[in-house]
DNA sequence: GAGTGGATTTCGCAT
DNA sequence: ATGCGAAGTCCACTC
């Protein structure tokens, strides 16, 4: 191995606990502490965490995580970014203690975190240059939309998207082949009621402001059996896109291409109004 | 230490890393791997991380965390619950891998990481019994709001709470000291023009159901500028609520006392049609 | 700095 | 299984 700073302790003692994390959060490093704690929280709530063996870490930006042995979330934590750190010993009768705490302002709240047993302490100052890409997400869906309008139906044309029209931004705004206005919804995921209200709240806002009719039409990979219903009462219709599609066409094209579009396009907005 | 598993290994090799985590995961044991990866995820959307050094822990219900060494959140994880893990030793060129598959369905996804070097590996059998309990949650503010009505007004007696009542559920269901049907909102924050939205439509759709008037209060510590003009507009009223003092009541009162109360006031409760 | 909406949200609860 | 809303949500983005 070849790391600048490197650290790992098996049951190291509370006084040798305590000069380790100190050391580690002066150097910047990612700390890893597995132990017996119990943790105190006050900030937007108040928390208790009654003793337990625990996995905590604490990152290069202050960012702390406190895991149980189960569960995909932490049971208290605190967010990267302005956060500060006091660590000490502590007597509790003749028993010594490591007290964490980390304190941050805006807003204010502190997590106090109590140790009689530590099992392991391991410290590293890690090097994390790795590019991280997602694909498939909502926007993938919008701009494969808009640079391929075939997949909603034949004939569309995009006009404007993120276009704000009181209650909210409509995702896609443009014409069908008939000319008739179209706002489009678009969900990754099935569609719920909630996705249909919205489209109709933004199909009745234009209708009101253009006075004439606007086609609604929600683009997503399923809609739930209830929105279903709504929609047909509504007359909004329902068009089935699937968001991995979307991304394909998307991450085929190159960033620039997909950039020079955008720019392009936003030449030719229409007004909404 | 008094652990019935605990391992912790500097520096392991592919091979041997290998065997740990699979004999831990074996145990149920929580592991903890630090080292250089990389990770394809493909399921519900689909993302690459390129090499960087992180922190993964796979826990005893098999989730997942992959962290980068800055951030609260993970870069790639999975939720605990039923997720299988293939770990297997692969060949790159001529040089060995340590490839750890986290797999589950409902939904289908899948996490890939690739090691081609490891810092560390420690795993433990972790007893955590501790209670957590969380204090000023939305909850507690409709438990003392239920428990002592006086918190939004003289005279308010509650009738129904989580009601349905098709938009969605009800916060608190009641009756002002003039007999007309009041419906609470309740936020723990700062209540947005959402929230005021939501009182709204639950305050129709009542209206529409029962044919007289109602009226919609919004409890919350306070509401932003544009949600108080809309609920001046709208007719609703806003009630300051301070969460934590919600808190205080709640938790002044014996488990045993609220259980009862909520027992006892099932029976009182009026059909909301 | 506040407000708004999305998330591979997760989690929990009710249908 | 599905649906719906809360969360100490966090995060990014706008005003």
């Amino acid at each position: 191995m070849n790391k600048s700073y490197a650290i790992t302790l098996d049951n190291p003692g509370i006084e040798e606990s305590l000069r380790i994390i100190k050391k580690s959060i002066e150097r910047k490093a990612a700390i890893i502490v597995v132990g017996n704690c119990w943790v105190k929280y006050r900030g937007r709530a108040k928390s208790r965490l009654e003793p337990g063996e625990r996995i905590i870490i604490i990152k290069e930006d202050g960012a702390l995580l406190i895991h149980r042995p189960v569960g995909y979330e932490p049971v208290n934590w605190m967010p990267g970014g302005e956060i500060i750190y006091h660590i000490e010993t502590i007597e509790e009768g003749s028993r010594p203690l490591l007290l964490i705490r980390s304190i941050r302002r805006h807003p204010r709240e502190t997590v106090a975190i109590y140790f009689d047993q530590i099992f392991l302490i391991s410290a590293f100052k890690l090097v994390d240059e790795g590019e991280f890409s997602l694909y498939a997400s909502e926007e993938d869906m919008q701009k494969a939309i808009l640079l391929n309008p075939s997949i909603i139906e034949d004939g569309f044309k995009p006009i404007e998207y993120e276009k704000k029209v009181e209650p909210g931004f409509v995702d896609v705004y443009g014409v069908d082949k008939r000319g008739r206005v179209v706002v489009i919804e678009i969900k990754r995921r099935t569609a719920g009621r909630e996705a249909v209200l919205q489209l109709a709240k933004y199909v009745k806002a234009i209708k009101t402001s253009i006075g004439r009719e606007v086609r609604g039409i929600l683009a997503a990979p399923q809609v739930s059996k209830e929105a279903l219903t709504l929609l047909e009462s509504l007359g909004l219709d329902f068009k089935k896109v699937d968001p991995k599609k979307c991304s394909e066409i998307v991450h085929a094209m190159s960033e620039k291409k997909i950039t020079d579009y955008f720019q392009s396009s936003k030449q030719k907005l229409l007004p909404l109004k």
